[in-house]
DNA sequence: ATCGGCATGTATACACAGTAAACCATGGAG
DNA sequence: CTCCATGGTTTACTGTGTATACATGCCGAT
């Protein structure tokens, strides 16, 4: 039988899903091997198999439920206001959560899952809350006026791809400013993209 | 003895280092293992060892060597012409690397590494050909008045950093185009990023 | 010429991963 | 009561990094 999400799944599971997702948490993804989790769970190793087939299997699952806890929750920060406060709250909720759980992230936005939500079919629909949400400010710049007449998915790509490189620097030490500093540097980067470096 | 990257380095050291910098190219550095290393070299695994204290170690070369090829035959594409030609060209020249050599460019890019160049400092300093380069174009942008007077480090991150956050999405599966398709994806970025998404 | 030491290589061995296989226990369906 | 699916165990195999001990050949000092 394969693994699905659908399906009511037993409190073992659950124990070793949680104790992965913590040790991903906490440590990264690395430092989720099977003996361990079992360990911490209290169960032999080859227990964990009854529950998921493979580590990956295991790793997946992990994914799956990390995304879920992310969309609760996500765009709390700033719900209504001006327009680029909005845009401004949205961008720290990701980085509050880039920076806040930097193995979780790399876990998710780094590693190659198939699977994974798709620009531009998956995206248009919806897949990803954060995503959605810029795309929903972008369409409304653009109604309002206030952004040039454009694909409001490009412009939202415009306006997330620069976080998400600098964050890439940032998680791979390229970038010596600290927390505070490096989250203006991606206000000043993403006013950039806004305005226009050019005359 | 620390390894030195300005010692002779003897000629089994650099089968060792070539071959795995081969294997990383073709299958990423999880493939990269001293065993299959020393095979391919004809030696026995603990070989190896007698030049690179430790995997790390032999990565960490490997990573050193691919930086230097990569400095040497930068923004060969188009060295003269319009400046935003010049651009353009820039960006072309590092899609066809993280493009044509996806294992490597993660390995190198996202892979946590001490000792990797900073910015702002380092990147001031010229330590990267890639961004230095587009570095000296924001200068001369300015220079010339075609672009607004601003930080020229912090303009040239805003050029790069979204295709940069573009290709981790299109390696991470999650952008649906080919790869003409990819690269006309990042040219209207960036062509956002100069004019600014704003009226 | 000889001897000692260093550079280089080898074989062996251990710890730790993932996981296949075989074997319990137990509780509910027939 | 029987049977078997469910969830657990022990054991064992393979592949990995690497510590340790040993061999060998070159090379300079004596």
């Amino acid at each position: 039988m394969v693994y699905c999400v659908y399906m009511p799944i037993s409190e073992t599971a659950r124990k070793i899903a949680d104790t992965a997702q913590a040790i991903l948490v906490s440590e990264g993804a690395r430092a989720v091997t099977m003996r361990r989790v079992a360990d911490e769970v209290g169960v032999s190793p080859m227990a964990t198999y009854k529950h998921y087939p493979n580590r990956d299997a295991l790793l997946d699952a992990v994914a799956h439920r990390a995304f879920r806890e992310l969309a609760d929750g996500w765009g709390r920060r700033c719900p209504d206001g001006p327009w680029a406060d909005r845009l401004s709250g949205l961008m720290h909720d990701f980085l509050d959560f880039a920076l806040g759980r930097p193995h979780l992230y790399t876990f998710l936005m780094t590693e190659r899952r198939e699977r994974a939500r798709r620009f531009p079919e998956d995206f248009a629909g919806g897949g990803s809350p954060a995503f959605t949400q810029v795309v929903a400010l972008a369409e409304e710049g653009i109604r309002a006026g206030a952004l040039r007449a454009d694909d409001p998915l490009e412009v939202a790509l415009a306006l997330t791809s620069p976080v998400q490189g600098l964050v890439q620097l940032y998680h791979g030490g390229r970038i010596g400013l600290d927390e505070a500093g490096f989250r203006r540097l991606c206000e000043r980067t993403v006013r950039r993209v806004l305005d226009g470096v050019h005359v």
